[in-house]
DNA sequence: TTGTATGCGTTATCAT
DNA sequence: ATGATAACGCATACAA
């Protein structure tokens, strides 16, 4: 345990006052040139670490923005945060990471936590916290939602239009002949899994198909549900040509259900997901999806959040999702 | 910006002294039973937030340990994340994240980061530093190493032998009646890449088998490498019945190649991988892969920290990789 | 049991 | 341009 080094032991060393040091170390005035550079020689020396703490509570800035992330290890959240990174790098500040586990209580925890450390600025991600919560941290941080929609913060709020994206994708399936699709659903109380169904209705409702509730059976969003879901629509009798789920996680699950069967994709069942995960790439086969572009999403909060830190305006810029067509979809075969 | 309820805001409230309110907070010392009551609900009326920066200065700890993990959303390391999560859960003390993106620099940049935050003790996950590097910052905090061992460092890394996970699976391909087996290397500048083909190499030798150097093709541990380096077995002159990818992420790649190539897997060839990624489940047909309890060595991490930082002693327990014998593997077909 | 005084390491406000 | 000094918000040794 070495003692850590302290500004006033580096001007001691130096022979200056601490003040100057810390004008040296934080640029803010003026210094001769001969005593700053002895100075910072004297500061690589000892190794002088700034007390990020101690500069913090003198300051009143920490220079640190905090991420309240789902899943620390999210594929879906992994990009945002990677965005989120590129964004604020070289711009001084720094991320604190903090896991919500998709569980209201502890994702408040989290932003308190957060807020205790006094982050500068704060991005949540997805999450259940109620509204209302967020709306007061709001008051005291600038803060950037993404994945969700608070009403009253809209300007800093980054969710696509996922109706959109659900709906564009049925409709290419519809295009691509299928006329019995069916729909495996997110976790209902999720708003993401209430648009998706909805855009998956639209896209039927355009091409004037009626809409078969035998052919919706229910998930929650990860892979198992996915399974148990493309299982309960076998033991249906209902037929079908294509499934949409919607997320990527449930359609390697309903793909699994698909092998188990015996039934090829593309060839017997088209199949596709959403959000393009990166490992969507690499199943077999390729799987179509919608892609949301959640690095620009986080890179978009990172500006929005230096923006606001430095007192400019910063309007977010229009991101839509993407259809990504790949091996997993085919045209219906004619029976 | 509400202005920040402070201790002396709240001991002025309550009509007692502020170290009272600090007397209360942290437990320190005995107070009376009224004052206890008044001033807790003065505390919650005011809803007062304590300064984690004011507090870690005063006291000196900040009851946070600071985690470097690579990339945020690694599938491999995120459930050790969990487990150290779960580990240090009621502890009081929190997990602060900073990742390094494998780069040695950026890495070296994050450590120093979490220590001028004054994390009262690291954990590193893999990661690029060099040993040196580490040794040092391991003499001014409990420094607790995942998935590399660092010589000197012996008692606080949590490395599983991966030569033996290598030698299992391969000797179990070998079991199954497969003569040639192809191996997929990682990036061989990483210790996991260089004992994972040893002990490929082991088990060969266990069983007599000649050591083809055309049935290896490096990769580095990402999906594409997976892909192209199976690719490039075909294109060889070479037979072979079954692939050890040294890592699940280029099984995956693996697989796409063979799906490509019209191949069933494991009907026409059998494939493994290594780390067990939650996405192997659910991968057409689910991979046979080579298990490490990740989780338990999060765990392991963040008892082997709370001891540290309580002044106990703490062994780490004696963990294991285990084989995890899923669809993708067949005895080999008699031609 | 409670209050007072001091210090934590830094920045910021004064002087000079 | 530089140095002394006062915050910053809290914990703690010391008094009472």
């Amino acid at each position: 345990m070495e003692a850590n080094i302290t500004l006033a032991r580096v001007a001691r060393e130096a022979g200056v006052s601490a003040s100057t040091v810390s004008r040296i170390l934080t640029g803010s005035a003026n210094v001769s040139p001969e005593k700053r550079e002895h100075v910072q020689r004297v500061l690589a020396k000892l190794n002088y670490r700034p007390n990020v703490l101690a500069r913090g509570l003198a300051s009143g800035r920490t220079m640190s923005v905090g991420v309240l992330t789902q899943d620390i290890s999210s594929p879906f959240y992994g990009d945002m945060v990677r965005g989120i990174e590129q964004g604020l790098g070289g711009s001084g500040y720094q991320t604190v990471f903090m896991s919500g586990h998709w569980h209201a209580k502890a994702e408040m925890e989290a932003i308190e936590s957060l807020l205790a450390r006094r982050v500068d600025a704060l991005a949540v991600l997805g999450g259940s916290v109620p509204d209302e919560q967020l709306r007061t941290v709001a008051q005291s941080v600038p803060l950037s939602l993404l994945g969700r929609t608070v009403a009253g913060l809209e300007g800093q709020c980054l969710r696509l239009d996922q109706l959109e994206g659900a709906r564009a994708i049925t409709h290419h399936l519809i295009e691509m002949g299928h006329r019995r699709i069916a729909h495996i659903t997110g976790d209902m109380s999720h708003p993401d899994a209430q648009d998706r169904l909805a855009g998956y209705r639209a896209a039927l409702d355009e091409a004037q198909l009626a809409f078969d509730p035998e052919l919706v059976q229910q998930g929650d969003f990860l892979e198992a549900s996915g399974y148990l879901a493309a299982t309960r629509l076998f033991e249906g009798r209902s037929v079908f040509s294509a499934v949409f789920a919607a997320n990527d996680q449930m359609a390697y699950g309903a793909r699994l259900a698909l092998h188990r069967r015996g039934l090829r994709v593309p060839d017997d069942v088209s199949l596709v997901g959403y959000d393009d995960l990166p490992g969507s790439t690499y199943t077999s086969p390729p799987l179509t999806t919608v892609r949301q572009p959640t690095f620009q999403m986080g890179q978009a909060a990172a500006q929005w959040i230096l923006h606001q830190l430095a007192g400019q305006p910063y309007l977010l810029p229009p991101l839509t999702v993407q259809l990504v067509i790949r091996e997993s979809t085919a045209r219906r075969r004619s029976t």
